[in-house]
DNA sequence: GCCAACGTTGGC
DNA sequence: GCCAACGTTGGC
């Protein structure tokens, strides 16, 4: 299922057509979409992927001028707080080299990081977030990665379909 | 706060 | 390589 959808991705993306869309989860309290709003020129390194899968789609998939749901977790609702773009590609999570952070890993090293991160600038902040009840109940959603119950992932494949039914409920 | 779902770890 | 135990995520 995720394979097939990454798959159609890379498709599209060595054809040379249309960018990916994607989800990316932060929890609210820890880093916000008003937190990147607060950003010098609002674009910042999205950092602290600890999760293998998460990890590859960042290193391998996710290319500079893809687009991103800027996702709230932990939110009441969760759901849906805006749009980034992706500005800088894969590049070493340089919080896995830094003792104090919590995200430090002391197997990593520069030689062989094993943490990625790319940057990504704010575009657009919804008037209101898209609650996660809300996709849930609208049709053509069904399928959607973060509706589905149990989904982990805090990096996901958008379809265009989905990108373009959020966008318009976000309106 | 509860708990389901999922990922990781480590003994064997 | 299996799988039980444990830890984490995240909706509710």
């Amino acid at each position: 299922m995720l394979f097939g959808l990454v798959k159609d991705q890379e498709n599209c993306f060595l054809r040379g057509m249309a960018k990916n869309y994607w989800l990316f989860k932060s929890e609210e309290s820890c880093f916000s979409i008003n937190d990147l709003a607060r950003e010098k020129g609002q674009k910042s390194g999205w950092d602290g992927v600890r999760n293998y899968q998460a990890r590859n789609l960042l290193r391998d998939n996710v290319k500079v001028g893809d687009l991103v749901f800027f996702h709230h977790s932990g939110a009441k609702p969760p759901g849906i707080a805006g749009v980034c773009k992706v500005t800088k590609g894969a590049h070493p999570d340089p919080t896995q080299f830094d003792p104090e952070s919590q995200y430090y890993d002391p197997k990593a090293t520069k030689a062989e990081p094993r943490w990625f991160q790319v940057e990504v600038t704010l575009e657009t902040k919804f008037k209101e977030v898209v609650g996660l009840p809300l996709l849930k109940k609208t049709p053509g959603l069904e399928e959607m990665m973060v509706c589905q119950r149990g989904a982990r992932l805090s990096i996901q494949p958008v379809t265009p379909a989905e990108w373009k039914i959020v966008m318009r409920l976000a309106k």
